[in-house]
DNA sequence: ATGTCACATCTAATGTGA
């Protein structure tokens, strides 16, 4: 299984690049996040037209996150299915091929501080809280998506100028660490230990010409998944294209999956 | 230095969110 993940920052505003990438690229799996469009709104039919499943969970404006698939999508639950009364379409999950495929947008958080920042790690606490109910010991399971927190220093281009701030603060990386210890490995880590791998680039300052990025999106697998992996990369070709969204589509290629 | 996008709204310039 060849699964990629990609904050598209619209799929009305990026449609046509996403669509072009599709195929080119054919992933088995794509997780979109930030789609900002209603479900009967979302361009499904142009998707199926090429052969993939769809499985949404939108909302009018902002966030809104997807899952496309070649193999037909089954047990597709939306939300993190607590008790708290959220509006905010961030969390999805589905079973592709017998992999069960979750994705989430993390609130950014706004400002340090921020009432945005405090539901951001209480947001995390509950995705964690989610994922130690569903995940079992063994399972193939993975966990992708924009987590809106750059994990270590490696992955800020400047961990002076990035500490303490939003995205890298000691709290964000400390409430995705919990996330972790549920028992996933962070895949394009694991295979590719101490490389610069960004996957973010602000839109100003010309930050992607100068590489001032961050590693916000990840791909968390369980051991059995661990196992399988066997490459995994960062599309920097689609920032630098046309109508770029500010992130960038990550890849993970399983084999036997 | 501020630098950019996407989306919504009293369809044109502005606010919100990132």
């Amino acid at each position: 299984m060849r699964l990629a993940t990609w904050n598209v920052n619209g799929i009305r505003a990026r449609h046509a690049v996403v669509l072009e990438w599709l195929e080119a690229r054919r992933p088995d799996v794509l997780c979109l996040q930030e789609t900002k469009v209603e479900d009967d709104k979302f361009p499904a039919l142009a998707y199926r037209a090429l052969g993939y499943d769809v499985a949404l969970c939108g909302q009018k404006s902002y966030n809104g996150v997807a899952i496309l698939s070649r193999a037909p999508l089954c047990d597709v639950t939306r939300g993190l299915g607590d008790a708290v009364d959220d509006p905010q379409a961030r969390f999805l999950a589905a079973t592709a091929a017998g992999v069960r495929v979750m994705t989430a947008y993390v609130p950014n958080g706004e400002a340090v501080g921020s009432d945005k920042f405090v539901f951001k790690l209480a947001w995390l606490e509950r995705l964690r809280a989610h994922l130690e109910r569903h995940l079992r010991p063994g399972a193939a399971a993975l966990l992708c998506g924009d987590f809106n927190v750059a994990p270590a220093e490696l992955d800020v281009w400047e961990p002076r100028v990035f500490a303490g701030k939003l995205l890298f603060t000691l709290d964000e990386r400390a409430a995705l660490e919990r996330v972790k210890a549920v028992g996933l490995v962070d895949v394009v880590r694991a295979l590719h230990p101490g490389a610069r791998l960004y996957t973010w680039w602000d839109y100003q300052a010309g930050a992607f010409g100068r590489d001032e990025g961050l590693r916000l999106d990840h791909v968390y697998v369980t051991p059995a998944l661990a196992a399988r992996a066997a490459a995994a990369e960062v599309d920097r070709a689609t920032r630098a294209g046309k109508q770029p969204s500010d992130h960038a589509p990550v890849i993970v290629t399983f084999r036997d999956v």
